[in-house]
DNA sequence: TATTGTTATACTCTATAACTATA
DNA sequence: TATAGTTATAGAGTATAACAATA
């Protein structure tokens, strides 16, 4: 996000949509398409989680990784990297923050001793369980403007957007 | 609704989520929040868009740019920054593209010398309509799994969602 | 021969500082 | 003093190629 969103003074386009209100531009297309308005709900939503993960020194994406690993203990990187749509290069340094700061270790994989098993510490499922709560509280609060029917009936569409019409 | 959550496990027991179909990995309380099935299901929009607007040499922000302009007939740089959330340097590169394909052109401010108005040409006219047409085309298609009526509210939603509630 | 984790690296996208010419 | 457009550049995010160890 960034703050170049204020309003110009003045709108010198001449001809364009007239029943708009003067200074703001035509964006009707734009805001008519699904691919829009989610990446700007997306990005507002997910700028909330930042904040709340701030004070973690967690940024969306290590989250996401704390996550999986908390829910999936033992898994293995190329796990969380399908799981998250994460390349395997790109995940090597967020593992290597989480294990820095001992919130993950690793350890030998049972079967295959090319992979290695992906673990929180107790520190680590602490603050993975705080800063789900967190974000949760948020996902339920007042900024998301929705109440709990709309919650439940915009996420089962954005779902059906992706996943197809059996999800 | 299910709002439970997963306790945090950090006991190293390989098979977390018993109630999962093997091999998948327990990410539901990722795929409980707007923000994630927002940018997953922005992500396959805009994947489609993406394919539609390839023949034409444009990427979705290039036509995002051009029907701004197609739109609002001279229109400022700042404006458009404003509109799209591009930041001013950003912009400039995006624009000298859509002009050496001579799509847009820059004439002189009627009241502002600082300023220069943003127009289509003819050739950028045509294909502004022709690319709105496909992208138009397939977010009604099937690829969205929506009727009339889902894709209604999901907008509806989305837009609630980063927009507020007077939305 | 294929896969896991890894390094190095390139490419894209986004963000900041600073300049010029106008207002 | 503030704003429009621009340059240069820094930083984050994302992508590919290739390697050693193991399957």
């Amino acid at each position: 996000m960034n703050d170049a969103v204020r309003p110009a003074l003045s709108a010198p386009s001449i001809d364009a949509a007239a029943d708009l209100p003067p200074g703001r531009l035509d964006t009707r297309f734009l805001e008519s398409l699904i691919g829009y308005n989610a990446r700007r709900a997306a990005l507002t939503m997910i700028g909330h989680a930042l904040q709340r993960l701030a004070p973690y020194g967690l940024r969306v994406v290590d989250f996401s990784v704390l996550t999986v690993i908390a829910h999936n203990p033992g898994v293995t990187s190329r796990q969380v990297c399908a799981a998250l749509d994460i390349l395997p290069p790109n995940l090597v340094g967020l593992l290597r923050g989480l294990e820095q700061r001992g919130w993950v270790e690793k350890r030998e994989h049972p079967t295959d001793r090319r992979a290695q098993g992906l673990y929180v510490t107790p520190a680590g499922a602490e603050v993975q369980a705080r800063a789900q709560a967190d974000i949760a509280a948020v996902e339920h609060g007042p900024l998301t403007h929705l109440d709990a029917d709309e919650r439940t009936t915009l996420i089962r569409l954005l779902r059906k957007v992706y996943q197809g019409p059996q999800a």
